[in-house]
DNA sequence: ATAATAATGATAAGCATTATCATAACTTTA
DNA sequence: TAAAGTTATGATAATGCTTATCATTATTAT
């Protein structure tokens, strides 16, 4: 994630806290930070053991709660795999969850298809359904792993 | 279910039980039948409370196991939402794992769409992934919630 | 019948998540 | 600036689902 990107979630977040009469501590900014620089997807676990690294007495429970505020904030969104911890990977916007799961090592490659989420809006509507947001994850075996 | 189908299930439960040298107890019949006659996706917890009916001592454990077993032998398959209790539901064969999920009321609507599941593998082959299994799921409000 | 194997049921352990709460930090008000 | 009020933090306990353990029971093979 580049300079800018990082300043505008950022202010996002900043925003997001304002709006609610909360306050924008040295521990949030930590946990933004790790988490906009993070490459893979972390737990809050990993999160919470590079933070430390800046922020010696930071706790467990704070890493979490903010995870999960910031997920809020749509800065970052969970990723739960049946009963794993959950990992957080930064937002993309509306309907850009789409995910293949390598069974052997574990990676998420991030994927994208508008035909897809055209044709899933119409299943929706085809059952009268009105869809908010959606989660299609596909397993197999990624290109290393073959 | 129909009774036939039923009696297809038991079949293919006691074949994948044969084959590793299991047996066909009256509990895994029990639960098997509770669980081909359910209508919705249960938890182990309801499983194990219908199961008792008629078999007043069967364990909670047990039905968790066999629940698990059902799955292996893909007679049933398991629904992971966040971190809800694990639901299941009866196994369509090949690729029929789509959901329209509400928030509001929790009603889960099976669908299915060739065209998605073509694309799906499209996608995955334009990463140089070999797809196994998916799961798609869209959240949002079904029509008896609007 | 006897030995061997598997299944069950009760319960404990494991583990991730979430709640609690005393203390600390920060903001606002006077 | 001091006092009062508010929010955040960090440590830890509680919660809840899933899974492991193990003694006992049931079934199968010899």
């Amino acid at each position: 994630m580049s300079t800018a990107e990082l300043k505008e979630a950022r202010e996002i977040f900043i925003e997001c806290l304002k709006s609610r009469g909360l306050r924008y501590t040295t521990q949030r900014e930590a946990i933004l930070e790790t988490f906009l620089s993070s490459v893979k997807h972390l737990t809050v676990e990993d999160l919470y053991n590079i933070v430390r690294q800046r922020h010696v007495d930071i706790g467990y429970a704070t890493v979490h709660r903010n995870m999960k505020f910031l997920v809020e904030c749509s800065i970052a969104d969970e990723i739960k795999i049946g009963n794993d911890k959950a990992r957080f990977e930064k937002h993309f916007g509306q309907d850009h969850h789409d995910h293949l799961i390598c069974l052997k090592c574990g990676v998420f490659i991030e994927v994208h298809d508008s035909t897809i989420e055209m044709l899933q809006n119409k299943l929706a509507a085809d059952n009268e359904f009105i869809p908010q947001r959606h989660k299609l994850e596909i397993y197999g075996i990624c290109r290393q792993c073959r």
